[in-house]
DNA sequence: CCTTGACTTAGAGTCGACTCGAAGTTGTAG
DNA sequence: CTACAACTTCGAGTCGACTCTAAGTCAAGG
């Protein structure tokens, strides 16, 4: 059983991942994405591997790498084997920048913890 | 015995906080920090109290607080006991950004140690 | 006395990341 | 046949958050 291939508009990709069309339009033409496939009319298909790929883009970018970063790594993406160390440098760099940035979301979830049992009725600051 | 002032430049505010002296002095025009003390001259002078409130501010804004929101906070800060529901519940809303950050990180911190797997020697993806 | 350097203000400029607009094409519904 | 809705490209515009510049003040050092 040959599984049918899944192709999406560009509605129902915008819809899957909470992007907009202009940005999912954006993030192609900056080569975050490569050339999406395109219908007989010239309309976007986005395959599951585009699917794929977009949600792991958007999770570096939602944790704050910046667009320039990840096109880089985008680009490397494009160009197979040879350059797997670099992505491999780029995602330990950006590990340590999730690690830390956790930590500093425990530090701050502790500070809004302690303003809001202040506020709950004991003192007032 | 009395504590001393403790009072800081701008200089070392911004070693203090890792924010520029010309962010310090732009959240002060905003409005975040209410008006810091000058010395004689004119200087800024920032107290402690002055610090902790950088502290937390800092805090909110590295984790995605909207500056608009934290500006409505600290004037609402300014404002005193009557502004304190209003504050909880700024302070609840974003407690749950924080932690819905905190997903989206462990999600993230997952799919780069998958990559990184596949990268260490494995398959070729 | 003059220069140097840190400070002051107010306004302008920059940068990253979208977001929108204009002009044109295509497919379907009435 | 015509209207419309959804798509296309590509350049321009916006927005949030700084970041810098200009012009001026002041204190200390040579």
């Amino acid at each position: 059983m040959a599984n049918k291939p899944q192709l999406l508009t560009i509605q129902q990709a915008s819809a899957a991942t909470g992007l907009s069309v202009h940005t999912l339009r954006y993030y192609e033409r900056i080569g975050l994405l490569r050339q999406i496939g395109r219908a007989e009319n010239g309309h976007r298909r986005y395959s599951s591997v585009d699917m794929d790929r977009l949600k792991l883009l958007t999770k570096l970018i939602l944790t704050k790498m910046p667009l320039e970063k990840v096109q880089r790594y985008a680009l490397l993406m494009e160009q197979g084997d040879a350059t797997i160390a670099e992505r491999e440098s780029i995602l330990s760099a950006h590990r340590a920048e999730v690690l830390q940035q956790m930590d500093d979301l425990r530090e701050t979830l502790a500070i809004i913890d302690y303003k809001l049992a202040i506020y709950k009725g004991k003192a007032t600051t």
